[in-house]
DNA sequence: GTGAAAGCGCTAACAA
DNA sequence: TTGTTAGCGCTTTCAC
């Protein structure tokens, strides 16, 4: 019973009956394929006048893809996540991509969901940065209907594409930094030892005081929550035990402003008596009193990566849409959903020492 | 020439086919609609052994809804709309709608563009947070073809949906405090004087005063920059000016944590000497040391109040699509878009004072 | 170069 | 209750 004309927002049928030539020439001019010179000033002026915009949804359906992009990561509050967000956000606009955000609140279950609605085509492809990886995880991505990029660490035997951290070389070259200075007694305030990035933390620590033959002392070290105030009362208790301590190196920036703020209540001048340093090179480095002395693990050259990496793969995908050739026919036993992967990526990005007075008095300020 | 079986991922025909019932029943079990019980079952095994999930493409073309709502902001980096976003993702989630993310770098352009793009129909709504609302924005959102909520103020005749800050009696307040807690030459770092914002806080910071028989002084205002170093630099300033200050208000956190660097630089003790006070509240007023003063102006809550709005004019428009009754019923000039707008809604968020050590010493930390 | 028509996967009106 | 059918707006053969 619709005429067509004046309900709803114009399609390429109130152009094309405006113009008086048949959809096919709307869409073909609206596409710049090759079309008569007088047909295409009709097209267009007709979409002018009735402020015509095609619709992506239509288009997306015809075309298999949305020309949208997930993020899911754990926390949007969390300054590195959103370092990755950002530059996320840039790589896909500049490709013409659409930015979906999923905030999975470090839950397990929301993570495979997200994983999971891939199936759902309403984006093209995933970056997913999982708190813990499990089996589960590994097997969801694997057989995920888009291509996934993860950022962390799955397990080495995991065939994912994924961008990681090196936090273990991280924190070694803090602990290089603090040693070249003139520490001794380096103090560590890390994060809980059962997940990934305590574990590695710990792992460079340790390397980073035996590169410099200094030994490694259990009462020198703290495994806490990766908060502020948590920071805090770690410091309280590593002073207590060794009040000697010349340099406290914290898992991350928040642990280390704890610290800092500790030094500070108990009068103690930083890095005169005590140096501090985090990791992570948030903004909260920047902004702690003395700045603090971090080691950027790269969040943001990270989510770059695995934003191009994910381009790359729906490129691929793009160009190689053959997957069924030379299989039998139509043989309805055709259940397999084995396909030839392309090779999984592993890629590492380097952690870079931000040296600031935490760590090192000023000169001149 | 392609079977239906087999080929790319399972559609309600290959249950349909599975299940050797038609489509039509298929559809209405999956939506939970009425069918027989052994039709039920039938489909819904069908379904679970292929695997089966909606096309969420298919659906929106059909149903004339994304399920995804737009959030746009200037700068993902800036921990305010950070809140923001927060707040919106949670809101949109637990409203079953998916979040889309975009940057704008506070360009005008980019705002106008992301506004005219709802008429792709890629979200069912849109919250945006322009830097400053010029003419063209108040014209565009107002012709937008989908519900658009702002964040901000636009001027008072725009008849849009907004949720503002009132940075006006938020700048008061901090002023009242610090009177309160016995300061009298308080100083003012403020932004830009040529911004909303700037205008705004410095209207409060002088009501404030006022409200306490304290006189304005020029030598204890400066206006620069919103960033960390700016806030060192024009705190330098007023103490070469004045030094007898014994208070600095600013107009973000991040000014503050300069002048509070500046003091601290200077051997003045914070809040001894001088107390200091920001606004926003955002994460590093609490970073700092000692933790900061600072007037929440609500980023959060009108993240939240936004999501909301904007999903109660989603249903609205839901309730009511018979906009074009009692209309001639098919004469070809019904170009007029002239729709009933549902009456807008300003929201004020109200700002709220929070205390910390760099106003107040702590009594025990 | 252009138009008619066939879908993309789904929902909903209408018949049976 | 169930099946048939007509679209949602678009792109893309395939004839003409």
């Amino acid at each position: 019973m619709t005429s067509g004309t004046g309900s709803g927002p114009p399609t390429i049928v109130s152009i094309a009956e405006r113009a008086g030539v048949s959809i096919a020439s709307v869409s073909r001019v609206l596409n710049g394929l090759s079309a008569r010179r007088d047909t295409e000033e009709k097209v267009r002026k007709a979409a002018a006048e009735l402020g015509y915009v095609p619709n992506s949804v239509a288009r997306s359906l015809k075309g298999g893809r949305t020309r949208q992009l997930t993020f899911a990561m754990p926390d949007i509050g969390n300054p590195v996540y959103v370092a990755m967000v950002r530059e996320i956000q840039a790589v896909a606009k500049a490709a013409g991509y659409r930015l979906l955000l999923h905030s999975t609140d470090a839950v397990t279950e929301d993570e495979l969901a997200v994983v999971r609605s891939l199936a759902e085509r309403t984006s093209d492809g995933l970056i997913i940065c999982p708190i813990r990886i499990t089996p589960q995880h590994v097997e969801a991505i694997a057989h995920a209907t888009a291509p996934v990029v993860v950022i962390g660490s799955p397990p080495p035997d995991a065939a994912l594409d994924c961008v990681q951290a090196d936090s273990v070389s991280g924190a070694q070259k803090a602990v290089w930094h603090l040693a070249d200075t003139g520490r001794r007694r380096i103090a560590f305030i890390n994060g809980p030892l059962d997940t990934v990035p305590g574990r590695n933390r710990d792992e460079g620590y340790r390397k980073g005081l035996a590169d410099h033959g200094l030994g490694y002392d259990p009462e020198l070290t703290a495994a806490t929550d990766f908060a502020v105030t948590a920071g805090a009362a770690a410091a309280h208790e590593l002073l207590d035990r060794r009040p000697d301590l010349d340099a406290i190196f914290c898992a991350n920036d928040q642990l280390a402003l704890g610290a800092a703020q500790t030094l500070h209540a108990r009068g103690m001048r930083v890095p005169e008596d005590v140096a501090v340093a985090g990791m992570d090179d948030t903004l909260l480095a920047r902004a702690a009193w003395p700045p603090l002395t971090s080691v950027d693990l790269g969040s943001a050259e990270r989510g770059r990566i695995a934003a191009e990496l994910l381009l790359e793969r729906l490129r691929e995908a793009a160009e190689a849409p053959a997957e069924r050739t030379n299989s039998t026919s139509s043989t309805s036993s055709t259940d397999d959903t084995d396909v030839p992967p392309p090779a999984p990526r592993r890629t590492t990005a380097e952690p870079r020492l931000v040296v600031r007075e935490s760590t090192v008095p000023a000169r001149s300020v």
